[in-house]
DNA sequence: TCAAAAGTGTTGACGGTACACCCATGT
DNA sequence: ACATGGGTGTACCGTCAACACTTTTGA
């Protein structure tokens, strides 16, 4: 645990450390760390965030975004990915640079630097995580949120910002779907990133239209009327598309 | 001059400084840059890049995107405002943050993560700026672009594709014009930009029908031929009819 | 008078939107 | 048998794409 009150065990590179005293003086370095904005999604229930309560001071027993210290070793984004996986347990998930922010106070210890990701899960897939059991980290319907530690409401007022609009133009959406899912909870997964209504059979022949999606030979089970067709993306074939000039959009 | 080879005045702020040296300790910090693509338009020419050549090794002698430290008490914005300024004398242009590079071997001295930015400006409006009179930094038209120090290249090609995205759905190309401006000025940016041709009615009567820009009651001057209705793009006028649900789009 | 660019409308194709009923399944 | 969501087609309308000639001006 870091004196800023991130997660990180302490294995400092000591040939890099060495080296970089002699810069510091000359350059007097911000802090660098990355946020993690997961939203988790579940046809049953809504769009949720996944947030952890700090145990240290400032704003000890607050919500924030998981995150921590980049070490000197490792990419801005292999450390967002250790991040989550050290805090929460989520790991292979699909995981993408949002915006830095830099504002000087908005650490009121030091000048913290932070690269915030926004990542993509299905709950369905992984119910409630195995990390449910530890008090110290949950899932937030997005319209429940509680106040956040340091700027992080703003990092998370951005993630939203960007799923709504990349959700769009790129078939990002089925990253919050488990693999094999209905069209209706597609339907309802776009209806609540969007948070507008969408008409049925519009949305079914549009999109099977575009001819990205596998019809599988299963349907639904465990439903209490008639069981849905499943289906499945296909990311090799939108590739294929794309260079044949095929824009996704909805 | 920093030991990094980027232009920065050394004013250390001490207090900070001294602080930081206690977390230094257990976490040693990577460096932090900010690295500015700008781009200029003219309709006589065509888009280029601002790019300085570096003085100092590493890649003494090659041509490098504006950049430099980030100060402590400065915002990232106001850290690529200020070394736009210092190294290339470009002020009050449009600014928007890029995507932060941080593989932890894009600099072969240290460990450097760099937030990028990119900068739209009007070439007719600053025609060819004070600075051309320095040998050290110049404009390069796209598809001649000399070979780039670090990972600048692939900034400049994350621009390149950000610049194409966002013109089409953001009236962000009005910043590389002057501020009154033609049609066809109009047109052939997004020509360049976009690189492929566009029809001449039918471009003319999207925009108009838009509703965004005003026809001045002043036409061009000093050509040889016809000369040309002038018009302004209305900011203001965007942001009033973005609210009322309007797309630009393109 | 010539060269060079400005300016202007119509048509056909396509995709978006709006809209309502029957079907299959589990309780 | 009933309740619940699954699944399907068409008609209208607006927007996009293709397309060529006349006008103005300066040299």
């Amino acid at each position: 645990m870091s004196i800023l009150g991130h997660n990180e065990p302490c294995i400092p590179l000591f040939c890099l450390a060495a080296r970089q005293m002699a810069y510091t003086y000359t350059h007097p370095r911000p802090a660098l760390t990355v946020d993690c904005v997961v939203f988790g999604f579940d046809a049953q229930t809504t769009l949720q965030v996944l947030l952890i309560q700090r145990k240290l001071t400032p704003y000890q027993g607050e919500w924030a975004l998981p995150g921590g210290f980049v070490r000197l070793a490792e990419s801005l984004e292999a450390a967002a990915r250790r991040e989550l996986r050290e805090e929460t347990g989520v790991e292979d998930v699909f995981l993408e640079q949002l915006y830095t922010f830099g504002q000087p106070d908005r650490d009121p210890r030091d000048r913290v630097v932070s690269v915030a990701y926004y990542a993509l899960i299905s709950l369905a897939g992984h119910p409630l995580q195995a990390r449910t059991d530890a008090q110290d980290t949950a899932w937030f319907a997005l319209d429940a949120v509680p106040p956040l530690a340091f700027d992080h409401h703003q990092i998370l007022q951005a993630a939203i910002a960007r799923l709504r609009g990349k959700v769009r133009y790129e078939p990002i959406g089925f990253e919050l779907l488990p693999e094999k899912f209905t069209l209706t909870q597609l339907q309802k997964l776009y209806e609540t990133i969007l948070d507008q209504p969408l008409d049925k059979r519009n949305f079914r022949n549009k999109l099977l239209r575009m001819d990205l999606l596998v019809a599988l030979d299963e349907t639904q089970t465990g439903v209490a009327h008639r069981a849905a067709r499943l289906y499945k993306f296909e990311p090799q074939r939108y590739e294929q598309l794309k260079q044949q000039g095929f824009n996704f959009e909805l």
